[in-house]
Order: structure tokens, then sequence, then C-alpha cells
RNA sequence: GGGGGAAUACCCGAGUGGCCAAAGGGGCCAGACUGUAAAUCUGGUGGCACAGCCUUCGCAGGUUCGAAUCCUGCUUCCCCCA
């Protein structure tokens, strides 16, 4: 298959990749390959540290997945090995539990039916950095540590953070670059894809591939999508994160909820939608935006009738008042409840797991958020004595609530 | 190996014998306003069936009527010297 000419394989390319570098090679490389046939080995890595994948991995995945469509060859690492350290990028400190084989592997397997929803899995290359990281001998790895001075180390923004913030810096961790860098030299890479911290590990593969005698690769950065809250990056860790495989209401609220000045970088990073229709899009009503975005996002990881289904029926719930369609049943045992058949107020709150203490139960009830039935009556006091009925509903907040159900013992 | 400093709640950080469940900020929760956006304003933010009681200032002991605060040992981090 022939592949596209460069210009237009460079439009598809550009599209949300904050830097390339070296930005001067990528037409010379996409010519040589287009002249001789030859497809791009494209590398993207993922640490199986946790199971999930959010929406800021898809961004390289899509990546990826353009350069499929565009007759390139798509190289997945899983790092197995990598996993044992913690990529150090955008953290603080070290990770602290370490991950054992039988989990990353299972992680593994979940990170790669997840990926599958986003890039062509079965016309990818699957590597494991175990393969080659777990046959080398200590003296194999003096080699490649020999390949790297503490100085050009600690450069390195996450390090010289650590360094600034006097936390410390484990030696292992200081491997992590050199070990990314190495998967680059083994499956000989032409492009890398990742986020904007990457530049070190990215150059660092450019030396060892060079080193090795071989072609040096161009690394392809993409902005890092901030996460829900709009003001950090995507994490698990920050609870900021849409997953790819959320159920696409849980999607749609997210979404909902999300800044409007992320909107634009959304649109970008995670659609197709041409930048100029983005642009008409945000002129009009932010809300009506925000939609669009969400459905186009969740129909790519559902379908667009899922999509257009929570759509609406955050319209009917949130935007209008109708009753959630899945109040979470909360059992309470009889013989909590007191010989009377009620309970105080706060207690109950506390009982029904709305509130983590007894305390917030009190807080929430004095502060007029705490509501009771169907027609939220406002819960007036915590001692409130509240009748416990099966089907009860409770609501602290807007976003807590459930109905309750009785059983025995 | 020697010397000096540090560790406080989710995070940062004040507090150096009683007035400390511990200032201030961030985050978070709730209320008002709204588009469950942003911004803003208000209240809250250890536990307990709560005008009281119980537990918490790296860990373990000790001094004292009383310790986050003083002493001893330990752990971890940082800095300087080698």
């Amino acid at each position: 298959m022939p592949f596209p000419p460069v210009e237009d394989q460079l439009a598809v390319i550009r599209r949300g990749v904050e830097k390339i570098v070296p930005e001067e090679e990528l037409t010379a490389m996409l010519t040589r390959s287009r002249e001789s046939g030859e497809p791009l080995r494209i590398k993207y890595g993922i640490d199986p540290t946790a199971a999930d994948v959010h929406l800021g991995h898809s961004v390289p995945l899509r990546k990826m997945r353009q350069f499929q469509e565009l007759g390139h060859q798509a190289v997945i690492i899983i790092g197995n090995y990598t996993a044992m350290v913690g990529d150090p990028s955008g953290r603080d400190e070290a990770r602290t539990k370490k991950l054992s084989a039988d989990e990353v592997e299972a992680n593994a397997q979940f990170y790669l039916s997840q990926v599958g929803k986003v890039i062509d899995i079965d016309k990818a290359e699957v590597h494991r950095n175990g393969d080659w990281f777990g046959g080398m001998s200590f003296a194999d790895i003096l080699g490649l540590c020999g390949k790297v001075t503490v100085a050009q180390l600690l450069t390195r923004d996450d390090f010289s953070k650590r360094m600034q913030a006097e936390t410390p810096i484990y030696l292992h961790e200081c491997l992590y670059p050199l070990m990314q860098a190495w998967d680059s030299v083994e499956i000989k890479a032409d492009i890398e894809l990742g986020g904007t911290e990457q530049l070190y590990s990215f150059m660092l593969a450019r030396d060892l591939q060079k080193d090795a005698g071989l072609s040096q690769q161009i690394g392809l950065m993409s902005p890092i999508l901030v996460g829900t809250d709009g003001k950090k990056r995507m994490g698990k860790s920050l609870g900021n994160y849409i997953g790819i495989s959320e159920d696409p209401y849980e999607m749609m609220k997210k979404f909902m909820q999300l800044s409007d000045d992320c909107m634009r970088m959304y649109y970008e990073l995670l659609t197709d939608i041409s930048m100029e229709e983005v642009d008409t899009l945000l002129a009009g009503h932010p809300k009506e935006a925000k939609v669009t975005l969400a459905n186009h996002v969740i129909s790519e990881y559902h379908d667009p009738r899922a999509a257009d289904e929570s759509a609406a029926r955050w319209q009917n719930e949130i935007g209008g008042s109708a009753l959630p369609a899945d109040i979470p049943i909360v059992e309470i045992k009889r013989s909590d409840i007191n010989d009377d058949g009620t309970l105080p107020a706060a207690i109950l709150l506390k009982l029904a797991g709305l509130c983590q203490s007894s305390g917030e139960a009190r807080r929430a009830i004095k502060q007029g958020g705490a509501k009771l039935g169907e027609d939220k009556t406002k819960i007036e006091s915590h001692d409130q004595p509240i009748e416990v009925t099966d089907g009860l509903l409770l609501w602290v907040g807007k976003k807590r609530f459930c109905s309750l159900r009785i059983v025995e013992s």
C-alpha cells in the first residue's frame, strides 16, 4: 500500500503535537520511508503500574492510530521491567510500593485490552522490555550506565526539582530514562510518542541509538492533557481523570464538570474534528460545546447511541430535576435501628455511607446539605429522628445519594 | 567516618512547657450565585449517639502536676567536611 504524500502525512502528524525533536529530520524521514516503501516504526511505551487507561494516555495512543492509518508500524512496549522502577517523570517522590511480577502481568493484559480500543492492536507489535532487560548481566548494566554522566542525569527536570525540594532520588530511578532509551535501541524505533516530559529520555535514546550504529529516532511530544480540574495533569493519583473504560454516563458527568478553558485542548487532542469547526463550536454556548465534545469522545470508546443517551440523561437528571436512574442501594441492618424504627439523622447518614464520620454528617446537616426523600426535604437537626424505611432516599449535597434497604441482622 | 540542621493533620507551613484538636495558605466538603464551568461570597475540614469525652505533632522511652515544645535512644531526609 503506497503511503500518502509527505505533506498530507505531516498535516495529520502535526495536529496536537507540541514539540517534534529534531523537527527538521521529520520530513526527510517520511520522504525516505515513502520512497523505499518501508513503514516507520512508531514506539510508545507504557508501564503497567496501574490498571486504568485514561484520556491522558489516549493522546499519544490516538497519534499512534493516526500513524497506523497512514500505513506505519505501531510498536507498543509494555514496561514490565521499568514498572519495577517507576517513572520519575512528573513525580515528586519515588514510587513506594513495589509491584509483583504477577500484578504487573495482570495489569499488562488489562492495559492491552484497553489500548486495543484506541489503536489496531492486531497490527501492532507488542514487546515486554523484560525480554531484553531480564537477560542482561551486571556487566551489561554497567556498560549501559557508562553512557550517561550524573551531571547529565541531574539536568533532567524532575530530578533537579527533587534536588531542590530536598526529596530523595534513588539510584534505581536514575536508571529509568536509560532503560526507556534502551528500549528504543532494541526495537529500532524511528519515532517515539509521549508527553513533553519525556524529552530527556527521548534524546537519550538518540544517543544510545547512535552509539549502537542505528539511525536516530525522532521524539513526538504531545502537550500534557490537564485533568477535569482544569489545572493539573490528568492522572489516576490526582483523581482528575476520565478512564476510557468508564461507563458512558460517568464520562458524561465528568465532561460536564470540566473547566471551559480546557475545551479547546480536549477537542484538539481527543477528537478529529477540524480546528475551524472547533472554533465555531467554541463560539457558541460553552455548555453545548461541552456536550458535543463529550459526545464525540464517548462515541469513540462506546458508541454514538450510548453517547446520546448519556447526554439526554444528564439533561434530565442534572440539568432538570428528574431522579437519578442509578441510585445506589445501601443495606441497613435491622439491628442497628432503634426499637422505635428510627435513627438520629447524623447516625443514619454515617451508616448509609454518605458521610465518613458522624462529625461530617453533623456538618452536612448544619449547612443544609442533607436531604431526605424524593422531594428532598431538608434535614434540620443532627439528632432529628428519621424513620428508617425500605427505599428511603438520602442526599448529601448534589452528588452523594442512596436508597436504603433494611436487612435482617 | 566527622559535624550541623530537619521531621507538625490530605499537602505546604506557623507553633519551642499550660491560653493547642494545634495559626495561615492550598486542596477538599457543604451552602449562595450559575451552565453540577470559571470567578466570587459564606461556613466547614481528627474521632465519638458530641455543651462532654477520646486519640493525634517521625518512632520508642523518660523528666514534669502538665509535653508538639525539655532529655535519651532509634529511623528517615537535607547540608557541610572527608
